[in-house]
DNA sequence: CTGAAAGCGCTTACAG
DNA sequence: CTGAAAGCGCTTACAG
């Protein structure tokens, strides 16, 4: 009764059916070849086993892992939460595990990527982080053979790498340009993290759609975030204090957006009508704020549907070189931008 | 130069070093048992081949996986980020992969676990999900020996599974009473998705709070939520139309708080002079909403850290039976809930 | 302190 | 259609 329970192997199955594991292996992975009364007589000594395959084993014998790892940079951010719903969602009809690991994790970051470079640990990593050491991921750098990568949302400039990610600066510039649609001529930002290719390319996005639209491009009215609601809010402080106040502010994230608005309000500003706000990511409670923040829609469940194929497609050879996608993104005009006080 | 490098396996090593493979893992693993000449050589030529330890080959004799895979119910919502995180950190030091799986994404809830249950994919499961199949849990139903689980969050009313869950009655007593304190007599509850365990203790908390102190517990004033935004939104709506309104409401989640607070105030409502509201979670965006939602917090981090210790401590054999750690929950009072108007 | 050998649980050419 | 055998890349008693 007490008695452990081991584990029951393809040998169990085998000796139950009066087959070699060969034929149990068979029945399992191309039940087409196998003589219709082995078969049965196979299945049944599988169903009285209630024998299961061992993956590590069937992986190492077929020199896979059937596990893609994502390498984000910060597990805690919500904003990878439906990123890796999309990307689950993917894998798991495959037959694939999502391995997940954070780069402020390991040791240090450049210990973790070399890790899950490694191989007999994942079949395709994708990166959600553009950061990491450029040197780890050079084609040919350590010795052994790289497993195929695809860097998501962030890329690595000058390293051809398959790659998925959204128009950022053309999603800055609909912002700025819907701003400066709505009348305002003194346009701010808030800025992402510094160094990071987001925030570059929605810098230019900005500075691009304020010389279009023949507006000044005042580098105070560019406030340095990192993302971050508390960033927003700081940002706000900022801007409280100035004397010549942008009437309008693109901010380069929803959160930051939300702690920018946030702020302003506890100090009596009233969002639309002494500033204008616009957003980016368009995150879900964006549109339950109040007022609803208007914001650069972009799809986060897609991004990670479409980085978890093209792994895959690396993988089965259906993908070679490196393609990049570039998803399109799209301005939500909510009730947090309006024309500015006459 | 366009050949293919083939991996770099221990018998390479060994080659390279004048040793047998035995050494060269003695090294890797066990490196004080071997003499300090022979692990030099052995030690420069795994410098100078780059080997690195192929860890299907490596786990498949050892007999573990190293991973522990987390069942959530579903990826898409931000309220696991944080505990996924703290179930990382604990994780990765210790050497363990973190397998993240959707029950939704699988063929059925159900396989998914199964899936899972099997041998040699995980060495451990953390369940976030309270209505997974119980007779696939049952020790010893299937014929082969379960892998360690426990469950977080949620839990299974009746399964003695080791447990780390937040005391949610205790919140939703702290919440009304704390309305209760600021003079409301009217309190009502938007609730979590029926059948949930947290909702029923949620509500739970709340009628035994109400009784406490002395009030009405009207089930009208009970809304049906699921924790999404949408939910507090339609919540509203109901209580917009309503003849006999609650001045407060304890909502079982910050996004419904979120959602009700945006809808009501579309609608020309002022929180919290109109109604007060109360949520529960503290997520990151309550402090910076207008107002700051009052909010009962549970530490997410903290919840993933000690699943993931509980789990390891199951593998090594540290935790035996079905221990259950309560974590406490605490009140934050901000700005949604003041007293009644008067 | 070190090596030869067995074996973790599978899969897959190779014969037949 | 099926089996005997080799082998995926490691680790670990067992000898010495």
């Amino acid at each position: 009764m007490t008695e452990m329970k081991r584990p029951v192997t393809i040998q169990d199955v085998a000796r139950e059916a009066g087959v070699s594991t060969a034929t149990v292996s068979r029945v399992m992975s191309n039940p087409g070849i196998v003589a219709a009364t082995t078969r049965a007589a196979v299945e049944e000594a599988i169903a009285r086993t209630g024998y299961a395959v061992h993956h590590s084993a069937r992986n190492l014998r077929r020199q896979r892992t059937g596990s893609i790892v994502a390498l984000v940079p910060n597990l805690a951010n919500p904003f990878f939460s439906q990123i890796l719903s999309g990307v689950s969602a993917t894998l798991s009809p495959r037959g694939y595990h999502l391995l997940i690991a954070d780069t402020q994790n390991g040791p240090q970051a450049g210990g973790q990527l070399l890790h899950y470079l490694g191989h007999g640990v994942a079949d395709g990593l994708i990166l959600f982080d553009g950061t990491v050491e450029r040197a780890h991921l050079a084609p040919g750098a350590g010795d052994r053979p790289l497993p195929p990568m695809v860097i998501a949302c962030e890329w690595m400039e000058g390293l051809a790498l398959p790659n998925v990610r959204v128009d950022n600066a053309a999603g800055a510039r609909l912002a700025v340009a819907h701003l400066a649609g709505l009348g305002h001529r003194r346009i701010g930002h808030i800025t992402g993290p510094a160094g990071n290719v987001l925030t570059e390319a929605r810098i230019a996005g900005t500075r691009a759609a304020l010389a279009q639209a023949g507006l000044e491009t005042r580098e105070a009215w560019f406030f340095a975030g990192d993302f971050s609601l508390d960033s927003g809010a700081f940002a706000a402080r900022e801007w409280l204090a100035m004397a010549e106040r942008p009437t309008a502010l693109f901010c380069a994230s929803d959160e930051m957006a939300a702690g920018f608005i946030g702020a302003v309000q506890a100090a009596g500003v009233e969002v639309p009508r002494d500033v204008s706000v616009v957003g980016f990511d368009n995150i879900e409670i964006a549109a339950h704020l109040t007022p609803p923040l208007s914001t650069v829609r972009q799809q986060r469940t897609t991004i990670g549907v479409e980085a978890a194929r093209m792994v895959l497609g690396c993988i089965d050879g259906t993908v070679t070189g490196a393609p990049e996608l570039v998803l399109p993104v799209e301005l939500i005009a909510r009730r947090s931008s309006a024309a500015p006080a006459a």
